[in-house]
RNA sequence: GGGCCCGUGGCUCAGCCAGGACAGAGCGACGGCCUUCUAAGCCGUAGAUCCCGGGUUCAAAUCCCGGCGGGUCCGCCA
């Protein structure tokens, strides 16, 4: 609906609509700057620009008003906007669709599986399913993936660890990193061990069949345990690609024909590859013959790009450099690329982690210790046993998503467990909480819905203008690929609402008054949820 | 050493791309609000050299240059 506001502005601004200048403001609907660059170009004060603008246009569509002040040209919405706006939220199911349509692939998470995912991964798995609830709101047709690296030395490690030491009675992503931290202490002190990992390494590629076998088992222990920990975190892939497949389905062979056939390839005794702008050059093949890490990659991202229109990756920061490449790589074969949205690393407060040193936060810990937290809060309210642990599961899951949503991606963070566990700064619960209460209204009354805007007062007012930037939200989300920003106006949300619940009581109301809020209420809480649901976070009628 | 990212009240962050209306939240501190729709709530007070120094501009947290501090990358690893 907002979208349909800045559309009218535009309209109503004619040559002067930019959107670029177009911005929400806390002094109107809609607020522009343009007044500011046509006064600088023309040496006059933006003030009288603005005057002239205002005098010479008429509103269009949703504007109300306009009114010139400091050289702002300030835009209000009229009553037909805040009418459709409540009717549109409450008719229909999918609020918050832009019509935006083609496939879209959206890989993240990615981890490794040599052992359970960390908070580290949790991130990306955040982002990631963050970013394909929202595209998938926004219209598009998204399918998502988890690119399993089975082909790299870590693997190799892995299965030497489990023959070594074999695996332990407990969940088994957590028993497989067991393994591999012990091979790699074994790998440490015995360095001879190396030629059995790069061994094994070059019998999986040539698909030993044995080889094949423990490298399958192993990796699929890891995976059940890692597809757990994400259902338990509302985490949903479509598809799980191994990296082996792109050697197996002639993907890889076609990308190396492809960089030949360009004349790229430096053939020494490794096939080099010398890119401008690079420092270093990028290996495909190795001595031994075997494909790099890259070159499946490029095999994956070739694939990728026949089947999608828009692809996304979700990486950690520390594949910046290595992105650069690839996206250069693809550039100059003229595959579709990528779009990479970074995030920058979780640390602990003393230090990086590591699932090969054993040091890491895993995120079945952090579940578990949240989730006791939450219990605490809820124990003595009358819940039954099962509804307690319902509902501190979903506050849980909440507090976690929504502690690494809120958090810029370009953003490095110290993980503290302190802060995770305390809930008087959880603002996932605060959000839950107020649908919660919104909730408990519509719970308690069966009127008639109306809304009447002109019955508004300001807070009222400023509730519906703010439910319909939803899709506006939504719809730069999809455009920049930063889901916090989301997170941002879903706070702002509740925070509107909780000061409407202290002012205007509805269950008190009378006559059209008390049918004009429940219909605010209805609206808010179906936005609400629908937000939550977008965040991957459990909307509770009762907490 | 070079590249990239980050540096905003005591703490955690938003704002920076497209410079403009008093730099916004939350936590913490202090003071208030439950015979009234769930107080996991609300209101108020105190608290900011927007890392530092230059520059551009009528106007800089935002753009440019130079520093400082932290992170990260620079494998025939993935």
């Amino acid at each position: 609906m907002f979208l349909n506001l800045i559309k009218d502005v535009i309209k109503t601004l004619g040559e002067h609509g930019d959107e670029k200048y177009i911005k929400e403001s806390e002094h109107a609907d809609l607020t522009t700057t343009i007044a500011f660059k046509i006064a600088k170009e023309r040496k006059v004060s933006p003030q009288e620009v603005a005057d002239e603008i205002v005098a010479k246009i008429t509103p269009r569509g949703y504007i109300g008003g306009a009114e010139s002040v400091n050289g702002y040209i300030n835009f209000f919405a009229n009553y037909e906007f805040l009418e459709d706006t409540i009717e549109v939220i409450l008719k229909d199911e999918n609020y918050g669709s832009i019509g935006a349509s083609g496939k879209v692939l959206i890989e993240h998470t990615s981890a490794n599986p040599d052992g359970p995912l960390h908070i580290g991964h949790i991130r990306n798995s955040v982002i990631g399913d963050t970013l394909a609830r929202i595209f998938r709101k926004a219209g598009f047709d998204v399918t998502t993936h988890y690119y399993i690296n089975d082909m790299g030395r870590q693997m190799a490690i892995t299965v030497l660890g489990v023959e070594r030491f074999g695996l332990k009675d407990k969940k088994p992503d957590h028993a497989i990193a067991e393994a591999y931290i012990s091979a790699n202490r074994l790998l440490e002190s015995n360095p001879e061990l190396e030629k059995e990992v790069e061994e094994l390494m070059l019998k999986y590629e040539n698909f030993d069949r044995e080889t094949e076998r423990k490298f399958k088992e192993a990796i699929e222990k890891a995976m059940a345990g890692i597809k757990a920990t994400m259902e338990r975190i509302n985490v949903n892939h479509d598809e799980f690609v191994w990296e082996s497949d792109f050697i197996k389905n002639g993907y890889v062979d076609k990308i190396l024909g492809f960089l030949e056939s360009k004349g790229l390839i430096k053939k020494e005794r490794a096939w080099i590859i010398e890119l401008e702008g690079f420092d270093k050059e990028v290996v495909i093949k190795r001595e031994n013959g075997t494909s790099l890490y890259v070159t499946r990659d490029l095999a994956y991202h070739l694939w990728k790009s026949e089947k999608f229109e828009r692809i996304i990756n979700v990486w950690g920061a520390d594949h910046k450099l290595y992105g650069a490449q690839l996206l250069k790589l693809l550039d100059i074969l003229g595959i579709k690329k990528p779009e990479i949205v970074f995030f920058e690393f979780v640390s602990l407060p003393e230090g990086r982690m590591s699932t090969r040193r054993g040091k890491f936060i895993s995120a079945d810990e952090l579940i578990e210790k949240v989730k006791e937290e939450a219990k605490k809060i809820i124990v003595n309210r009358g819940f039954s046993e099962e509804e307690i642990d319902k509902i501190s599961e979903a506050v849980a899951i909440g507090a976690i998503r929504f502690d690494f949503l809120k958090v810029a991606p370009e953003k490095p963070m110290v993980f503290d467990m302190n802060k995770a566990l305390d809930f008087e700064r959880q603002t996932a619960s605060y959000i839950q909480y107020t649908y919660s209460r919104a909730c408990s209204i519509m719970r308690k009354c069966d009127e008639e819905v109306e809304f009447s805007p002109e019955l508004c007062e300001k807070t009222e007012r400023d509730l519906v203008i703010i439910l319909a930037k939803m899709p506006y939200y939504i719809y730069k989300v999809v455009n920049e690929a930063r889901p916090n920003i989301f997170a941002e106006y879903m706070l702002h949300l509740a925070s509107k609402f909780n000061e409407f619940y202290r002012d205007y009581p509805v269950l008190k109301a009378e006559g059209e008054i008390k049918k004009n809020r429940i219909a605010i209420v209805a609206a808010v809480s179906k936005v609400l949820r629908i937000g939550l649901e977008l965040m991957g976070i459990q909307a509770i009628e009762r907490m």
